[in-house]
DNA sequence: GCGCCGGGCGATATAATGTAACGCCGCACG
DNA sequence: CGTGCGGCGTTACATTATATCGCCCGGCGC
């Protein structure tokens, strides 16, 4: 459900590369490695099994080398920590939420099913606004909002009879 | 601004003995021993900050030791965590939330101050309702949410006049 | 050319957070 | 009694994340 397929993780390379190119950040080859990673991961997926993933393509490579690498790529915009499963996504990003107007640091949120472990990104501005509203009335100028929600996928639910 | 000072801190012990004989849950001396220590925190407390103070009464406790007190306090919803911080947070709980009659599952949003690190816990019906709606949106149906905020509480944001 | 500087990264070590597994003990129940 | 179960002590380990040092390389001023 998650995970970008095949040509499809081309084209979301190629817009995360015009992306940076237009803010002036350098998405290097070692950025990229990582974030084609995580694009093709169809979960979120660990630092840890990232990190075993990119010693195929570079031996070398430790702790420091995967979180740095995401480290950019979250300041990009281009991948979103899951906190409560201390993992990362790609951002479906730029072609689904070209609609809605968002930039790099959007609103979103996560739909994690407990079942299959899928987790997919949505983008509800009245989740937003309800978010922001709720805090400003209590006084409170929000910078970052954290959603997820735990639950079952339609799949999941659709096949659990029980 | 977080944390149960003084007798407020006897009076939802008190609560939470009364919550756990009501649904035949024991509270024991040591859950009750970290109930305590995570009330009293003016803020999010971490496992081991809370292990290190616990071995003040308790010198023989060990990372198992608060965490297994508490995965039964969360179960019991005197305490949520703060995915966010990795760090615990007492619940506001009956006093706070007993006009809108949530039990101990109640739902809950986090509003987390990034300059003093006070992280107030607010319930908000609406937010709840906007997540709920827009997980069954997407064909999902959710169980549990976690919503936390960060930004400038009201005080950090008045004294910062840069 | 030359030196300086900064970002990116390799490499090592360590910190912080969270679990698995085993066994003891006390208590409720028959 | 014996049996089972929940709570907890204890040891070891797993997972996640960061600190630090130092090299390389490319840009920039001189
Ligand atoms: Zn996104
Ligand atoms: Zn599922
Ligand atoms: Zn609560
Ligand atoms: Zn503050």
């Amino acid at each position: 459900m998650s995970g970008t397929a095949g040509a499809g993780l081309e084209a979301a390379l190629a817009r995360a590369e015009a992306a940076c190119l237009a803010r002036g950040a350098q998405l290097t080859e070692l950025r990229r490695q990582v974030l084609r990673l995580v694009l093709a991961s169809p979960q979120a997926i660990g630092a840890y099994a990232l990190l075993d993933q990119l010693r195929a393509e570079r031996p070398g490579a430790a702790p420091p080398t995967v979180y740095r690498a995401l480290d950019f790529l979250l300041e990009q915009g281009l991948v979103h920590k899951v906190e409560r499963l201390n993992a990362f996504i790609g951002c479906v990003g730029p072609e689904a939420h070209a609609h809605c107007g968002h930039g790099h640091d959007h609103p979103h949120q996560f739909l994690i099913c407990s079942k299959c472990g899928a987790t997919a990104e949505v983008c509800d501005d009245r989740v937003a606004a309800a978010v922001a509203e709720a805090a400003r009335a209590a006084g409170f100028a929000p910078s970052r909002t954290t959603v997820e929600v735990e639950g079952l996928c339609a799949a999941c639910a659709g096949s659990a009879r029980q």
